[in-house]
DNA sequence: TAAAGAAGTTAGATGAAGCTAACAATAATT
DNA sequence: AATTATTGTTAGCTTCATCTAACTTCTTTA
């Protein structure tokens, strides 16, 4: 239907905008490696396809169209990354850079088969939505770890990093989607908490990786 | 490492060299449906690349790196049909066109784990090997059903053809690898067979169908 | 063996997706 | 308000993989 190419820059459109709320060519740019000439015209073909409303110096914006195309693109990305967490084993660390190439596969029955077989998950690995199959995402509220108190005990519910190291770092301390965290203390200083969480006691985040946790509170 | 396209030639000169022996240009232009002069130009970059033998109006040869790099881009595509068989539980006629894609996808993990949860399969769910690491086949000796005589009870081990059309023909008549085939009689006028499997008492195979059915004899 | 036909190559064009260099518009800062 | 910096656009070039048209080489056949 669409090239890879212009599915990347959909997704990443869709993606930047539940993030950051508007996108100019300049970050858009910085995302996708892409020097802004290229960004630029790429941005007036996605707009004679409807995907996307482009005005000269305007912020860009995705169409209902290009939304659903992208949804759906991201749809596939979170899919796949649950499969190859809860199917075939793979740690959570290492799905990010299949699931960008399997995301591009065209066929109906591969990812409602993956659908299917997952017993139609909500969330993926790293707790992100998975949009419906008409693109849609629900999004659930949750808080930053970085914005909770002393004396809270939350759930550990998504990640909002989900770049290898980051990832990596949380295994080393043992820490997966559903556990009960306890905040001991926050250092005034740098914001760093500690907390109490498993087997592990009075371990120490600095605010850099609390801003990056979602938790709910009970 | 190699470009979609560039794998898409090197796959179909694998594949043709062992079909048909040797390859020219025109006819891998008509199997990849690209024009005679796009090949010639793919083949001299190929060629710059050590991964075909080229000389001007001489048959195409891969060379060992060629039939290497070829060897295990089937190989991905045979444990994805595998794997979609297997653990996705996907008819056989209808892998074909997503292990197309799959098996461009760059990550040793993904298919080493593949290949692990099938335990490590040597052959692919149309009865086809599975080349190794190295990229090298080990080809099974087996007849055609056609060649077999009256009276033979041989065993289902491959299909040539694996076009949708002929797989669902095979559905329809429940036919299978591994099944038992008496053969009953054969018109010599078009040389079609009676056979006699499973539950099926007399059914007519032309000779056709025949020809792509390769059979172990016991 | 000469002519016809098939196969293969060369030359040059196209479209997609990228780039740099130069210029224009908008925003930020004295 | 004027200057500077940032952001965005235009113009034109590059590479990859494709094409058509025209020509050459090899093969077949009359």
């Amino acid at each position: 239907m669409y090239s890879l190419t212009e599915e990347n820059y959909l997704k990443a459109l869709f993606n930047m905008a539940n993030e950051t709320g508007e996108v100019n060519v300049a970050e858009l740019s910085k995302r996708l490696k892409i020097k802004m000439p290229t960004v630029t015209s790429m941005m007036k073909k996605l707009s004679v396809k409807k995907l996307v409303h482009y005005e000269s110096y305007k912020p860009l914006r995705l169409t209902d169209k290009g939304k659903k195309e992208a949804g759906l693109i991201i749809r596939k990305h979170r899919l796949t990354e649950m499969f190859l967490v809860d199917k075939m084993k793979l740690g959570w660390e290492d799905v990010h850079d299949i699931a960008e190439q399997v995301e591009h596969i065209q066929s109906l029955v591969f990812f409602e088969k993956m659908d299917e077989l997952l017993g139609y998950p909500k969330l993926d690995p790293h707790g992100s939505p998975i949009p419906d199959k008409n693109g849609k995402i629900v999004w659930k509220e949750y808080s930053k770890l970085s914005n909770c108190k002393v004396g809270e005990i939350v759930k550990l519910a998504a990640v909002i990093n989900t770049s290898n190291e980051f990832l990596k770092f949380l295994n080393t301390r043992e820490m997966r989607l559903g556990l009960k965290i306890k905040i001991i203390s926050i250092e005034p200083f740098d914001k760093s908490m500690v907390v109490m969480y498993g087997k592990r006691q009075t371990e120490v985040l600095s605010n850099v990786a609390c801003e990056r946790l979602l938790v709910e509170k009970e």
